[in-house]
RNA sequence: AGGGGUGUAGCCAAGUGGUAAGGCAACGGUCUUUGGAAUCGUCAUUCGUUGGUUCGAAUCCAGCCACCCCUGCCA
C-alpha cells in the first residue's frame, strides 16, 4: 500500500514549475519572449540578524523562481558595513536556508568583492560621476534639502577627476580620518526623489571588518554594492522588498554608469505580515533582550529558528510560502492560514500516540486484577504503511478529566455516570460509579469493561458515541508538555493606543507547562521526532528532553470543533 | 506639501476589453474507532470612489478618497 493520495507536497521543482504565476514571473517571462535577457541565478541578500518567516517567504520566491526559470540562486550577504556584520548570523542564516530545503550554487559576499568595487568607483571619478565630498555628516544632510524643495549642491562637486582620483586613493590609503569625507554619485541635487540627490558611494570607516578584517578603512554602502555585486554575478533579476523601490533608479544608474555589462533588474514585492505576531527585528529583539521570551529559537516567536524548536516542519512553511502569492500591496496573512498548512503535513507524516494531559484515574472493576495485555494500534490511520505499535491496558488506567461530565449536557458524548464509550482501539466501558473528594472534585471512576469488544468494536453492533483515549496507568510514563500558544491576543500587537506598547498585547497564557503521562512508547523520542498526541494536537521533542524524561512542546493543537458546539 | 507605490470577500490572491479562479477562515450536510481527517455544499450581481470611452470595463481615460514608503556616512 502507498501513502495516502492528494495531499502529499509537490517536490521544490514541479511547485516552481506548476503552480501560478506572479507578477515577477510575468516580468521573467516577458524578457525571456524579448530574448533580451536570459534568466540567470536569483541571490537572496541579507546581512544580519535573525531570519523569520518573512524572509522564509523571499528565500522561497527567489529560490523557487530560479528553480521554475532554469537557473541557479546564490546566497550572498551584503557586508557592508563592517560594524553590523557578525559570523553569528552568517552561520544562522546558512542553516535556516538549508533547513528550508533550499541549495544555493555560490555563497558570496559583497565583501568579496570590495577591490573590485573599489575600481569601479575609481571608473566613475575619472569619467566625472562621482565626486570627494569634504562636507560633514550634518551639513550633507542639510544640502539635501527637503521633501518639497530641492537640495543644494556641494562646493565640492566640481572638483576635477584628477583631484578626486587623488582624494579618493587618500581615502583608501588612510589619509583621512573617519567621517572626513565621502565619495558621492554625481546625479541630480532636485531630483524629487532624495535617493538620487549625489548619494553617498563610499564612507571612511576604520572598523574591523569579519572578513576582511583591517584591510579596508573605507566601505562601500548599500546602494552602490547592491546594484554592481549583482551585475559581477550576472544576476538577472534582483528580488527585494518594497522600501526599496525609490532605490531603483539609482540601482539602475549605478550599472548604467558603471558600464556593466549585465543589465541587472531590480524588482520589489510586498514584505510578509502575520496576524498575532510582530516580525520587526527591533521587536523581535526587544522580546529576547528583555526576557519576554527563552531567546531567539523560543518556540513562541516567528523566526526560523524559533518555528524550528516549535516543531513546524519545512514543507508546511515551503507550502504556505506558495500558497500566499506574492503582490505590491501591503498585506496582514492571517496566521491561521500558516496553522493549515502545519496541520496539513502533519496529519499525514505524523505518527499518532497517547498523552494524558489532565489525568482522572479509572478502575475497572470487571478487570482482574493483576492483568494486563497488549493492544495493536494503528501509528497513523492516514499512512497504511506506518504500521503497528504495542500498546499496554490494564485495570487501572487515565483518562482526561474533561472526558468525564458528572451531569453531561445534552451535545456531551463521553463519559458520565452509567454513560457508555469507547476506549480508542481497547474496550467499551461504562461508568457505574465515581469517587469525589472533600472539595467535590471527582478523582476517580469505576467502570465496567465489555470483553468482547476488545479491539473497540462490538459485536452486537451497538454504537458509542465517544472515543476516548487512554493510558495504562502503570505502565504510563511521565513527561514535560509545554503548551504553546499565540505570543500576542490580538490580531494586530502594533495596534496599541497612545502611550502604550506592543508588549500590552502579549498574551500572558502564551505558553502553559505541564506534568503529563505518555504512553511508554514515547520514553524515547530523540529531539525533532513529531507526534500527533489522539483528539489533541501534535507535538514535538524539545532538545530540552532527556531519555527516560522526554519534554514536548505543543506544534499546534487539533481543529476543535468540540469547543464551538459547547458553547 | 514633492516623489514613489497600493486598493478585488473576514484574510491572502488570480484576473492584462468578452461578463469575477484558487487557498485560508466561516457556515451547513455526509461519513468517521481522533468532536481530528476525509467528503459534498454555501459564501463578491461586483472589483476604493465618482464620472467618461466602448456593443461590452475589475481591466482603458480623468478626477477624488484611503493606506504604505522616502530627507542614514544603515540595509
Amino acid at each position: 500500500m502507498e501513502m495516502t493520495e492528494g495531499k502529499e507536497e509537490k517536490n521544490l521543482e514541479e511547485t516552481a514549475k506548476t503552480e501560478g504565476k506572479n507578477f515577477i514571473q510575468h516580468f521573467i517571462d516577458g524578457d525571456l519572449a524579448e530574448g533580451k535577457i536570459r534568466p540567470g541565478p536569483c541571490r537572496f541578500p541579507r546581512s544580519n540578524g535573525y531570519l523569520h518567516i518573512g524572509h522564509a517567504k523571499a528565500i522561497c520566491l527567489n529560490f523557487g523562481l530560479a528553480l521554475a526559470n532554469g537557473g541557479k540562486c546564490n546566497l550572498r550577504f551584503d557586508d557592508t558595513n563592517p560594524t553590523k556584520e557578525e559570523q553569528e548570523f552568517v552561520d544562522s542564516i546558512k542553516a535556516d536556508v538549508e533547513w528550508l530545503g533550499f541549495h544555493w550554487d555560490h555563497l558570496f559576499f559583497a565583501s568579496d568583492y570590495f577591490e573590485k568595487l573599489y575600481l569601479l568607483a575609481e571608473k566613475l571619478v575619472t569619467i566625472g560621476k562621482a565626486y570627494v565630498c569634504d562636507l560633514s555628516p550634518e551639513e550633507i544632510h542639510q544640502y539635501r534639502g527637503a521633501l518639497t524643495e530641492p537640495g543644494k549642491e556641494s562646493p565640492y562637486r566640481d572638483r576635477s577627476p584628477e583631484e578626486n582620483l587623488d582624494l579618493l586613493r587618500k581615502m583608501k590609503a588612510g589619509e583621512f580620518p573617519d567621517g572626513s569625507r565621502v565619495l558621492r554619485a554625481k546625479i541630480d541635487m532636485a531630483s524629487p526623489n532624495l535617493n538620487m540627490r549625489d548619494p553617498v558611494l563610499y564612507r571612511i570607516q576604520r572598523a574591523h571588518h569579519h572578513r576582511t578584517g583591517d584591510g579596508w578603512c573605507i566601505y562601500p554602502m548599500y546602494d552602490f554594492a547592491h546594484p554592481l555585486s549583482d551585475a559581477i554575478e550576472g544576476i538577472t533579476h534582483s528580488i527585494c522588498t518594497m522600501e526599496f523601490e525609490d532605490h531603483r533608479p539609482l540601482y539602475d544608474w549605478c550599472i548604467n554608469a558603471a558600464d556593466m555589462p549585465c543589465k541587472s533588474r531590480q524588482i520589489e514585492f510586498a514584505r510578509l505580515n502575520m496576524s498575532y505576531t510582530v516580525m520587526s527585528k527591533r521587536k523581535l529583539k526587544l522580546l529576547v533582550e528583555e526576557g519576554y521570551v527563552q531567546g531567539w529559537d523560543d518556540p513562541r516567536l516567528p523566526t526560523l529558528s524559533g518555528i524550528r524548536r516549535r516543531g513546524y516542519p519545512a514543507e508546511s512553511i515551503r507550502a504556505f510560502c506558495e500558497s500566499i502569492g506574492v503582490a505590491k500591496a501591503n498585506s496582514t496573512v492571517d496566521i491561521a492560514q500558516l496553522e493549515f498548512f502545519v496541520r496539513d503535513h502533519l496529519n499525514y507524516h505524523a505518527p499518532r500516540a497517547m498523552a494524558v494531559l489532565d489525568p482522572l484515574k479509572v478502575t475497572i472493576t470487571n478487570y482482574p486484577e493483576g492483568q494486563e495485555e497488549m493492544m495493536q494500534v494503528v501509528n497513523n490511520p492516514e499512512d497504511s504503511e506506518a504500521g503497528t505499535r504495542p500498546v499496554p491496558f490494564s485495570r487501572q488506567i487515565l483518562i482526561e478529566k474533561s472526558d468525564f461530565m458528572e451531569q453531561p449536557t445534552k451535545k456531551f458524548h463521553r463519559l458520565s455516570p452509567g454513560a457508555e464509550i469507547r476506549l480508542q482501539n481497547a474496550y467499551y466501558i461504562k461508568c457505574e460509579d465515581y469517587k469525589k473528594d472533600e472539595n467535590g472534585e471527582v478523582v476517580e471512576l469505576f467502570c465496567t469493561y465489555d470483553p468482547s469488544t476488545r479491539g473497540g468494536w462490538s459485536e452486537d453492533g451497538r454504537k458509542v458515541k465517544g472515543t476516548a483515549h487512554w493510558l495504562s496507568y502503570p505502565h504510563a510514563v511521565k513527561g514535560e508538555v509545554r503548551l504553546y500558544n499565540r505570543l500576542f491576543s490580538v490580531e494586530n500587537p502594533d495596534d496599541y493606543p497612545e502611550g502604550g506598547s506592543f508588549l500590552d498585547h502579549i498574551n500572558p497564557q502564551s505558553v502553559e507547562v505541564v506534568e503529563a503521562y505518555l504512553e511508554p512508547s514515547l520514553a524515547e523520542v530523540k529531539p525533532g521526532d513529531r507526534f500527533q498526541f489522539l483528539r489533541q494536537g501534535y507535538f514535538v521533542a524539545d532538545p530540552d528532553g532527556a531519555l527516560g524524561r522526554p519534554v514536548f512542546n505543543r506544534i499546534i493543537s487539533l481543529k476543535d470543533s468540540f469547543k464551538k458546539i459547547m458553547k
